[in-house]
DNA sequence: ATGACCACATCTTGTGGA
């Protein structure tokens, strides 16, 4: 079972990568994210034609994540339970069935933060101890577990070109990296991390003053596992080459391959 | 040498992204 995280940057500006995407890297589920878009205007349609069931959970402008997959989505929850205010939609959690058992997977898009420090900055800390408390729950069912997403955190140095450049940004900041260490800390794989050791891979590369050509990027984007998805951890790649697509978004594609 | 992006809203400019 193919799994992969993708923030595309507006699935209207991006619908066509997508679908060359499905059908060069087949996945069995893509998570998608920011989607920038409402529900209604999401082109499912042309996705479920290529033989994918559709789940989405956006809103206007901004944020918005989905799930595309071969296999039914079941128990589908939209948005993170513990703050009745928020009204940003950027988590989206489901299971599939599988051999013997069940895959639970969420689409996450975790706030950016910036400027820090500020409001922004403290709705970022709040949304990670979120995920943190309902990682814990999910984490009780011992299950095959695969929270993929545009985390927005640079977990250290080595998941960038400069360190110095990041040190007063929200991606980096050290109380940002201990609320994500602490989450992982649960008992998650990062699937990059553990199965590539080089230091210096990326998964996203800035529009602006030529990152990509010069390769700046940074690696934010992440498939954290429970102990029972690591086991099943076949392969782990990161499909950098859409970010020389034209018209990109300035996210690439991060996969894992499971044993199922 | 310098400066350099992109998407969205209902717009020719401001906001947000990272």
């Amino acid at each position: 079972m193919k799994i992969v995280t993708w923030n595309v940057n507006s699935i209207k500006a991006r619908g066509d990568h997508v679908a060359r995407y499905l059908e060069e890297a087949a996945p069995d589920i893509l998570c998608l994210q920011e989607l920038k878009c409402v529900d209604d205007a999401f082109p499912r349609e042309r996705f479920e034609d290529m033989g994918y069931q559709v789940v989405t959970h956006g809103q206007k402008t901004y944020n918005g994540v989905a799930m595309l997959s071969k296999l039914p989505l079941e128990d589908i929850t939209r948005g993170l339970e513990g703050d009745e205010t928020d009204e940003q939609a950027r988590y989206l959690e489901a299971v599939v069935s599988v051999d013997g058992g069940v895959v639970r997977v969420a689409s996450i898009y975790l706030p950016n933060g910036n400027p820090a420090p500020g409001p922004k900055y403290d709705y970022k800390l709040g949304w990670m101890q979120r995920l943190q408390a309902r990682a814990e729950e999910l984490l009780t069912y011992e299950e095959p577990l695969v929270l993929a997403g545009d985390y927005n955190v640079i977990q250290s140095a080595d998941d960038c070109y400069n360190d110095k450049l990041w040190a007063e940004d929200a991606l980096f900041l050290p109380q940002t990296r201990a609320a994500f260490q602490s989450f992982a800390n649960l008992g998650f794989t990062d699937a990059v991390r553990n199965t590539h050791a080089a230091p210096h891979l990326y998964t996203f590369w800035d529009y602006q003053r030529g990152a990509w050509q010069k390769d700046h990027g940074i690696r934010i984007d992440h498939l954290m596992l429970s102990c029972q998805a690591a086991d099943k951890l076949k392969a782990c790649g990161i499909d950098k080459h859409t970010r020389g697509w034209e018209r990109p978004s300035d996210h690439v594609p991060v996969w894992i391959e499971l044993d199922f």
